[in-house]
DNA sequence: CAGTGGTCTAGACCACGAT
DNA sequence: TCGTGGTCTAGACCACTGA
């Protein structure tokens, strides 16, 4: 998107006295040629030994450059096939739309806040329950919800799967005051935690989202199957909400009831957000 | 986040037999060190020699481990010198908020949105022009602009510094119809193009925002000063308006006024979003 | 100057896929 | 069986940093 100036020959050179290393020009010969469609999604690179005689380079270059492009979530390979173009337009990734799914009418209607956003687009969703258990609060979790560092919460850890895919790890915690009834059942039920939470008296006034980027760690790469190249999101929702019993309109006494902790394989989520202009 | 059962020795030692291959063995140890403290934010690494000496592996082995520490951002490295930690808690990332940011009264008084994120953490922030054309809309650019691809739009673009920093590279596409006096100079002035929208007769009434993840592209690495391991989000914002000389209240007639995209440095960067319960 | 990381070579053995 | 990519070795030359 910024500058398109460099020179690309078509014809397979490489200079070592630039001051560009020969992997890195291997790397943007076939950046270019993807780039510009002489390989397109699903197709094939030129081997590992095809680049060593067109370049006349060592294998370990080659094999540098098709890294490189790798890292940049270009490219994937398989031992035994060969090195293909990935697809860059996940026809499967997931719309996240919290300003709909957040909204009080879902919950209501019995569907939980993933569901809002995977049902829509015909993907089946199922949670894996990696943990349930009372822990202290870190100091992050803590902070979030009002406590003391080290006060007990209850903690639940899920992997959820979109279709076949696992897309996001998750970690919900609540104080225990909040933590009641079926809140600590291994399913939460129709319309998810936030449904559970106000039947138990508490009114949802407002989440607050925040998130940020970063590679994944090797663990979330094998438990998110996730390709060379991809990112992830840290995502931090904390759900805030009144007493009920009252009938007070507004948001006196207002406090965190959940905080919610995932990680989202970047390939496979799309966010979007509607601000009004007021 | 997920599975801390690993068993990490803290003596250095490979097992070549292990189906997990010895390079990742020695990545794994090194990362569990850097986890545990051990290594903290700005220490260097062992050498590349010491690691050869402790593991008993080539300088290749011991190479490919430590890059696999840097594309996954836990380390940076400078010739010369040595690898380090990298602090990957960034106070100097800029908090974005649209909630706030994209409210009338910030434009009324005098600041852009990109301002009003950026000021409130006492960052400095500085546009850089790189172009500032008519050219005709691409497919994306007139989908979310409601115009016919190829239809002449007047296209800016931007580097936006903040403090010493690139943090952004931005594309701002504007209708011909909107894109009226000072829209068409340098600077889009206090209150940025939006206030400029406004004053020549359109009621802004909503954004939407869109994100998704990815590895820069190595142009973007360059503008960008992006290390070793850091993703970017691409931003797609559209502004929705209508009308402001009738004194109709409601959104009849409303329609998109200006196509923003951005490729946001990821480690320069935290969002925040609020969102109502109701 | 010694030590550091960056690049490149020329080979080896292996696991896997297609045929 | 052959071609593919995945790992590893042992060495070389270079650019840069810091004392």
């Amino acid at each position: 998107m910024t500058t398109p100036e460099r020179e690309v020959p078509s014809e397979p050179v490489v200079d070592p006295t630039r001051d560009r290393a020969v992997y890195l020009q291997i790397a943007d010969w076939l950046h270019d040629r993807i780039d510009n469609g002489a390989f397109g999604p699903g197709d094939a690179l030129p081997s590992e030994s095809k680049l060593m005689r067109q370049f006349g380079t060592a294998r370990t270059t080659v094999r540098r450059a098709l890294g490189a492009l790798a890292h940049e979530g270009l490219v994937w390979s398989q031992r035994g096939r060969g090195v293909f173009v990935r697809d860059r337009e996940p026809n499967d990734a997931v719309v996240r739309n919290p300003y709909e799914r957040l909204r009080r009418h879902h919950r209501e209607s019995g569907r939980s806040s993933l569901l809002v956003d995977a049902q829509s687009q015909g993907v089946e969703v199922v949670q894996e329950l990696l943990a349930l258990v009372e822990e202290p609060a870190t100091s992050l979790v803590a902070h979030n919800l009002g406590l003391e560092e080290g006060q007990t919460v209850l903690a639940r850890r899920r992997r959820m799967w979109f279709g076949e895919q696992p897309n996001q790890l998750d970690e919900s915690y609540l104080p225990l005051e909040i933590a009641q009834g079926p809140l600590r059942d291994e399913r939460p039920g129709e319309g998810g935690t936030h449904a559970r939470i106000e039947e138990l008296g508490h009114r949802l006034t407002r989440f607050t989202e925040e998130f940020s980027l970063r590679m994944p760690t090797p663990d979330e790469v094998h438990m998110l199957r996730l390709g060379d190249g991809v990112p992830v999101v840290d995502l931090l929702q904390v759900a805030y909400a009144v007493a009920a019993d009252g009938n007070r309109a507004g948001r006196e006494g207002e406090r965190p009831v959940e905080c919610f902790i995932a990680v989202l394989a970047g390939d496979k989520h799309r966010l979007e957000y509607r601000i009004d202009a007021e």
